[in-house]
DNA sequence: CTGGTTGTTGACAGTTGCTCAATAAGCATC
DNA sequence: GATGCTTATTGAGCAACTGTCAACAACCAG
């Protein structure tokens, strides 16, 4: 995986309606479109996930916090499981943002920044990356596909910052499975017993090393 | 993680009581020792759970297919997470044992074998491995707990197959990241587009190298 | 004004996690 | 063999939650 952002509001639309925390009930009870509600929807859960994990989330609660009955909420997603799909990849979207970098600087230096941010996020946004992604895995086959989707399209860019674009599948193939890990050993980390400085730095060799590795073995 | 090997009947253990696939109803209606219960119940789970992920299951189902009443289940275990982190522990403790080499050869070896055995494992028991130990993230603190507790107990062992029991906090930390993403790798592999031969020399080569990256670093 | 599309809702049904009080099987003691 | 204690075991029931149905109401086209 790759970076949330902190939460910043979607924002609901053209209409004027409320939402935000609470039951705050909307002065103008207006119809919204149906794209402005699936989003406001999805918005409204990307929050709430940050904090919980989705099977201690009632739909109930979402609906309120969106200001709306349940029912409506069954009208745009058919089950929990497609909503909670829906925010999943949602989130996707917003990890995939930040893996742009500035095209003018070493391999090296594009790859550190990239660890080096994640390294940050993780640092400041522990539970609720925690929660969306890792209780992500959750049983639902729509919410495992969207995160293999999200993995899938994180490799290419990647490649892209390291210079490899042109690497092999089983590169491709470590590389997948270097990110995971990584996200792991980030998460797993406790400052106290190994610096910052000294997690990036092995990070970022280590992706180097693993691409030489591949491309030469395979 | 490493290893599920095939799912071994646990046998229910001393009075004669059936338990097996259905609903079969006990002949001897005996009464089981706490323990003994404890256990049926947890190979019950074992075996459902290789199919389904945990919310898809029913602690109903749980019941009868271990012939009692769903309360019993309750008696035993205060909460669904609560047995379902029993599960999981119990899984923890299959995969801790193949991870036993022969200390006889070289550390390369060891660990190829090692690696080569899980890959033939989840060869023949993808979704068992996928539902059970992907969808055990679920959010219940619990199992995140059981499923670090067995990372946690298996670097030591791994770092004995490869001959760096010394290791320091950083190298401890990038093998634990490392067989994470190993795992992820391994799941994600296509037998078509890589070749089993050059995924494990690959793999192990890369351990090898990150041992000694993080050691020279840190 | 009429009619159709669609956002929206309250009430209802089925399932499931979990509790409570009561039953009965095993076992030790007299 | 009767008594009593421990504990495995159960059926009935509660509360919460997911999902359904039919009806209502807002907006737009003609």
């Amino acid at each position: 995986m790759a970076a949330i952002p902190d939460a910043t509001s979607l924002d609901t639309g053209s209409t004027g309606t409320t939402s935000s925390t609470g039951t705050t009930s909307v002065a103008t009870r207006s119809r919204m479109s149906g794209g402005d509600r699936r989003r406001q929807l999805v918005e409204v859960g990307w929050q709430l996930l940050q904090t919980r994990a989705i099977h201690e989330l009632a739909l109930d609660e979402v609906a309120s916090a969106a200001g709306i009955s349940r029912t409506l909420l069954f009208h745009y997603f058919p089950t929990k499981g497609d909503y909670y799909a829906a925010v999943v990849e949602a989130a996707g979207e917003r990890m995939l943002k930040p893996v742009r970098v500035a095209p003018e600087t070493t391999p090296v230096e594009r790859v550190r920044t990239l660890i080096d941010g994640f390294v940050r996020l993780v640092e400041r946004n522990r539970v609720g990356y925690t929660s969306l992604v890792r209780g992500a895995g959750g049983g639902d086959v729509r919410v495992v596909e969207a995160m293999a989707r999200v993995r899938d399209a994180l490799v290419p860019r990647w490649l892209e910052a390291a210079g490899r674009s042109d690497a092999g599948p089983l590169a491709r193939l470590i590389l997948r499975g270097w990110l995971v890990g990584m996200e792991e050993t980030v998460l797993a980390w406790d400052p106290h017993t190994v610096r910052r400085a000294d997690l990036v730095t092995h990070l970022t060799t280590s992706l180097f090393a693993e691409l030489d590795l591949a491309e030469s073995g395979g």
